[in-house]
RNA sequence: GGUCCGUUCGUCUAGGGGUUAGGACGUAUCCCUUUCACGGAUAAAACACGGGUUCGAUUCCCGUACGGACUACCA
């Protein structure tokens, strides 16, 4: 039997999508794609004590960015829906009390204090695993130890109850998975989990796996913090009678911080100064902000490719990788099994690499759009040269402007060691003669040209031309470095070059 | 603590019973460049440890150490 491949992001609206989220589906994508498959997106809000106004925006807005957007999700349904689980509410109960009927599953009474009282009694009594479990429920008020009559009282009474999973007191459970082979756990070791909350609503456990199966799942790709529970998964899926289309599963290794270990957080992302998120995001609540990608110029494409390679490879040495390359050259055997940190460093030079393949028409519009925030404007055509010299040397879009502004603003002042150094009279000499010839001159003037009239300057100065460059820059520019200076000067023009080098001579002093 | 998962240069990783253990980022040096950067070249840099199995183990097996995840009426 040949399944459509259908895999699931299935994220909880609790706040701003993770990176490792966002890792999660992107892998999720590529094997859809690459196998001719659908991607899916399931909203997991059954706890609504954690739900977050704007959380399920933002991840939409993420993958849109990212250009990785769900074939079904709840805001383009396809035909499994709802694709919220909290839309779904009703037909979960329904599975929790076949599981009943089939007596993989039981009602409990418990309060949250007699659990507490229990786990502080086992704990006392120096049980390894203080957890509801075949030994433990015997002592609980559940519909195993109470008697039908009584358990009949309760339900009719509208008293609280959760339905717990009857997890067997022995047997091994096994499971293949994609990434790490088989998997082995005693039933001895799982407790009974609850499937439905006593305020109506299924757990995770439930939900996800009712949800898998209605909406044809043939492969679930998540993070490793799930591998824990995958074997309570497979019992669930045997009780059900669904284990043949049970989905294969593929636990990704988690990505932990960039200096020593754990799990990467929010704290790492701010001590290293680099965003943490796909956008930013405000928290609703606190009104703090954190810092995304995108806003900090990491462009779509290069930061796609850069989390593709944080626990994946291509087998090959190639680096650079469009989508539809991911998605060509994507495998799950080629996803790594252990932990990886996240090096900011890598994003960037990512970002660089993409960065540099872009038209210079784009570039420009990057260029622009810094300078309009300061309310200047230049033709386009001048932008483009601009932004054709300084693509070399920018990381992020931003950079363009950022260090290239000394091209539409004329400096007011110069850097000061440069000028102790370098500035002295055979600069100034020269400089002189330079802008009298640059008087004289008629049209424009193009680079080479720049290049042959600095010359002739500097020999009728009689002074060696490579001693005052770094003194003509800073002249020009108010800078010790910058792109090529021929180039410089065309993009200055005639004009403006006289005005700068007429500012600098009235400005600089020689020192020393 | 228990269960599960993991461990190749600083980082991301390739490889796999016999290799000079390969690449990329970063670092250093050199070249190019009348600056800086880009680009090019070179260098330093790794199989966690201990036992097996084997003619031979970084590779297979078992331990140990270390790290991580999970251990909720959260996902």
């Amino acid at each position: 039997m040949n399944r459509e491949v259908r895999v699931r992001f299935a994220p909880s609206p609790t706040g701003a999508l993770h990176i490792g989220g966002v890792r999660t589906a992107l892998y999720n994508y590529l094997f859809a794609k690459k196998n001719g498959g659908k991607f899916l997106l399931r909203i997991e809000d059954t706890d609504q004590t954690r739900f977050v106004p704007g959380a399920e925006k933002y991840i939409k807005d993420a993958l849109e960015w990212l250009n990785i957007s769900p074939d079904e999700s709840p805001w383009n349904p396809g035909d499994c829906g709802p694709y919220r689980q909290s839309e779904r509410k009703a037909m979960y109960m329904d599975y929790a009390l076949d599981l009943l009927e089939k007596g993989h599953a039981y009602y409990a009474f418990d309060t949250p204090e007699e659990l507490e009282a229990m786990r502080e009694r086992l704990t006392a009594a120096r049980v390894v695993s203080p957890q509801y479990n075949s030994i433990t429920r015997t002592q609980m008020k559940n519909s195993l130890t109470l008697p039908a009559d009584e358990v009949a009282a309760r339900l009719a009474s509208g008293e609280p109850y959760v339905i717990r999973v009857k997890i067997p007191r022995k047997e091994e459970v096994r499971l293949q998975d994609k990434v790490r082979g088989w998997v082995m756990v005693h039933s001895s070791t799982l407790d009974d989990k609850v499937l439905m909350k006593s305020d109506g609503m299924p757990t995770y456990h439930l939900a996800n796996i009712v949800d898998d199966h209605l909406m044809n799942i043939t492969h679930v790709i998540r993070g490793e913090e799930w591998l824990p529970s995958a074997p309570l998964h497979v019992l669930l899926y045997r009780y059900f009678g669904w284990e043949d289309t049970m989905p294969e599963f593929a636990h990704l290794p988690l990505l932990l911080k960039p200096d020593g270990n754990g799990k990467l957080s929010k704290r790492d992302a701010e001590k290293h100064g680099f965003p943490l998120f796909p956008l930013s995001w405000q928290d609703p609540v606190s009104g703090q902000i954190a810092d995304g990608f995108k806003e900090g110029g990491y462009l779509p494409d290069a930061f796609l490719n850069f989390l593709a390679f944080l626990g994946w490879n291509p087998g090959d040495h190639r680096e650079l990788f469009t989508l539809d390359e991911l998605v060509e050259a994507f495998s799950i055997e080629r996803i790594g099994k252990s932990g990886t940190k996240f090096d900011i460093n890598k994003a960037k030079w990512y970002n660089e690499q993409y960065l540099r393949r872009k038209s210079d028409a784009e570039l420009a519009a990057y260029l622009t759009e810094g300078m309009e925030a300061e309310g200047l404007q230049i033709p386009m055509e001048k932008a483009e040269k601009i932004a054709a010299i300084m693509k070399e040397r920018a990381t992020f879009p931003a950079d363009l402007w950022k260090e290239g502004q000394f091209m539409v603003i004329a400096p007011e002042s110069f850097d000061q060691e440069i000028a102790a150094k370098r500035w002295n009279e055979d600069s100034v000499k020269v400089l002189s003669v330079f802008k009298d010839i640059l008087e004289e001159l008629e049209g424009e003037l193009l680079a080479p040209q720049a290049k042959e009239l600095l010359n002739q300057a500097a020999e009728t100065a009689e002074v060696k031309l490579g001693k005052i460059m770094q003194a003509v820059r800073l002249a020009i520019t108010g800078i010790g470095a910058g792109p090529d200076l021929m180039e410089v000067f065309e993009i200055l023009g005639k004009q403006e070059l006289i005005k700068r080098i007429t500012f600098a001579l009235n400005t600089l002093e020689i020192k020393g």
